[in-house]
Parts: C-alpha cells; structure tokens; sequence
DNA sequence: AGTCCTTTGAAGTAC
DNA sequence: GTACTTCAAAGGACT
C-alpha cells in the first residue's frame, strides 16, 4: 500500500535532483528539517511558492495524495506544488502523509516511530476512517506493494492510528497492477549492463516475434524499491499469455497447463509460479529459433538440442540470461516476498521422473 | 482431461 | 555436505 503510494508519489511528485540538493543545503544552513520546509511549502496556505515551483502533479495522472492533501489543506485550485517521497529517508512518506492529512494544525507531528502513541487526534482519526472508506479500492490496490522490510508502512500507522476500532483495515491477497500510475522505466541501458536479447524480430506459427527487451521496456511496471533503486517488473498479467502483445492462441495443451496455473489452492490463493532459471530464459528467447531451424516442433527434441547449444554457449555470453534470471528472480521477490518454491511443491501432479536411459525409479512412498 | 517427454538451474528436503 | 526432488516452459503424443 504504502509502497505503491511512494511508487506514485514518485511519478507525479518526482522532484528535480538539483531542485532537492538546494532544498537540504538551504535546510542544512538553516539548521532545519528538510522534510519539515518541504511540508511547510506543500502545506502552506499563503502564496508563497513551493520549494520546487516548477514541478507539478501530472494532471493526467490522479493522485490519491493529490487529492488528500487538496482537500485536507484547503488548496482548491491550481498543482499542489511538487515534493519528493524520498523512500530512503524511512520516515517521510508516512509523516508527510500525515501532516497533509491534518492539514492546518500547527502540531508538529512526531517523525520517530516512538512517538506514533503521541498522535491520537480524534480529527486524524475520522480523517484517516474517511480515507478508508472513501479509497478503499486504491488502498486494497496499492497494498500489495508494502514492503515488509520497512517499518513506515502506512498500514502499521492505520493499524496504530485505529487499532482500538473494530474496524478492519482492508488488506489485498495480492498486488493489483495500474501499469498506467507508474512512471516509465528507465532506457534497458540503464537497468541492464547491455542488450540481454539480441535477437531479430523473426515469425513465430506466423507471428512476428517482439524482442523481449522491447516487450519488456514497454511493459516494466515499478514495483517496490531496492537498494535505494526503483524495482520495475513485468506485471502479474505478463506471465499470462493473453498479455503478450504477439502471443498466438494458445492450443489446448497450453490451455490446460494454463488453467492449472491459474487454479486456486484450498486457502483461494493463487498460483504463483516460480521464476525461470538462465537456461529457461534462454530457452525462452530461442526456442522458436531451434523450431525455425530444426523444423520440429516436439518440445522434447526442441529442448534437447537447446540443452546442446546451452552446454556449448561461452560463458561471456551465458552471463546476460544469468543475469537475466536474477533480475526476475529479484522481481519476483518484491512481487511475492512471502512465497517461497516450496509453496509450489506437490501443488502439480506427481510423477516419476525418467531421466536419461536409467530404468524407472519406483516409488514407494511419497516424499515428505 | 491429464500426463509424459526433455532440458538446466534454483531451491527445497532428506539423511 | 551430498544426493535427490520439484518445478519453472513448451506443445505434440499418448493414455
């Protein structure tokens, strides 16, 4: 929830670097809170500009603070004047958050985490229970993005702030995705050490082929914050084939499967499937390539002569699906941070794995 | 409708 | 620490 909110903040709120350097200097001089000066201009209900006059709400984009801190604060016309969600300052986004909510109190409110107990206005209060029943489908939506390493979550602080009601605060079984409130990703050149994916755009069953690092530029969605750094990731819907802008109709045999995968267990959680490896990234880029070449569409010759030219593959040139397979293996853990591979074990049927020209194994009983 | 085949690698389990 | 198991993907073939 809280997350997303950043991740939107970020979008439409996004201060110039240069503008937020000059803003701590000025705040350092001055011997005050940077945070504290950004809150007071974005507060203020003089005319006096904002600290980054020149940076606006993206008015195509509504924003849910936008439109908090519009209505808490009394600003009726005109941007709210733009400020940076700074996620690496651990209490900024929770207190600004706040602070524009009580709009024109003149408490200055707590940023330590110790001293939430010491902000219990009753106004906060049925402020903060009107935002959940007014926003409650941006709130479900955007909870899927909490970070559980961080402990600003707005979620702990409505927890705290409403804790003694009996009114639940809702939670999202799973992040939902509004590729349209993020910001673009960055060039691939600034997220990868070089093109990952090389190849040409090429006819697959009579469907031209997009490179996945143009599939994948189009479509990153922002999803959380790493080591300071934005995360983008594919959304949930492009593991689904129907997103995949070239995908051919699925035959039924990958319908099943599909349908497999989208079956719920008996929690109603869904299936979240595991990450692919390099060499499923690779197979992935290749495989209608080998099927090109080879005229053979069985997926086990297909498979063995990929497991061939992936064996042969120098390792300068394995690296780029290595690190492939760590991007997404790093996404889907930002996605999914509670899932673990062994969610998934026994959720498809059991078989006897045969590998190679060994006889069948015989099992006796299932493993633990 | 469900499973097998076939590959590599990651991650889990068992001992 | 080692060995083994499961599952990611794919689609034709088979039960």
């Amino acid at each position: 929830m809280k997350a997303m909110a950043k991740d939107k903040g970020r979008e439409t709120l996004t201060m110039d670097l240069l503008a937020e350097v000059e803003l701590f200097e000025k705040a350092t001089v001055q011997g005050e809170d940077p945070l504290q000066l950004m809150l007071e201009a974005l507060l203020d209900e003089t005319n006096e500009p904002a600290p980054v006059p020149n940076v606006e709400f993206d008015s195509n984009s509504p924003d849910l603070l936008q439109d908090i801190v519009k209505d808490l604060s009394g600003e009726t016309e005109g941007p709210v004047p733009a400020v940076e969600f700074d996620a690496n300052i651990p209490d900024s986004f929770p207190t600004m958050m706040l602070e524009a909510m009580l709009g024109d109190t003149d408490d200055r409110l707590p940023v330590s985490e110790d001293d939430w107990d010491a902000i219990t206005p009753d106004s906060l209060l049925e402020k903060l229970e009107a935002l959940l029943t007014e926003t409650t489908d941006q709130i479900l939506s955007i909870d899927g993005f909490c970070d559980p390493s961080r402990t600003d979550s707005l979620q702990e602080i409505l927890e705290v702030l409403l804790g003694e009601t009996a009114e639940p605060i809702p939670v999202a079984q799973e992040p939902q995705f509004d590729p349209h409130s993020f910001p673009s990703p960055p060039t691939l050149s600034t997220v990868l050490a070089g093109p990952v994916f090389d190849t040409q755009p090429q006819l697959c069953k009579n469907v031209p082929l997009v490179p996945y690092t143009q599939f994948a530029q189009e479509n990153l969605v922002a999803i959380g914050m790493f080591n300071g750094e934005v995360v983008y990731a594919l959304p949930p819907q492009a593991f689904s084939p129907s997103f995949f802008p070239t995908a051919p109709p699925l035959n039924t045999s990958t319908s099943r499967k599909r349908r497999m995968s989208n079956q719920k267990d008996e929690s109603g959680q869904s299936y979240i499937k595991k990450p692919p490896n390099a060499f499923m990234v690779y197979r992935q880029e290749q495989r209608c390539k080998v099927i090109t070449e080879l005229n053979v569409r069985d997926c086990a010759v297909v498979n063995k002569e990929l497991g061939k030219r992936w064996t042969n593959l120098p390792m300068q040139e394995k690296v780029k699906y290595y690190e492939e397979a760590d991007r997404q293996r790093l996404c889907h853990e930002q996605l999914y941070p509670k899932w673990s591979p062994s969610d998934n074990y026994g959720k498809k049927q059991k078989r006897i794995r045969r590998k190679g020209p060994k006889p069948m194994t015989v099992c006796t009983a299932p493993p633990l």
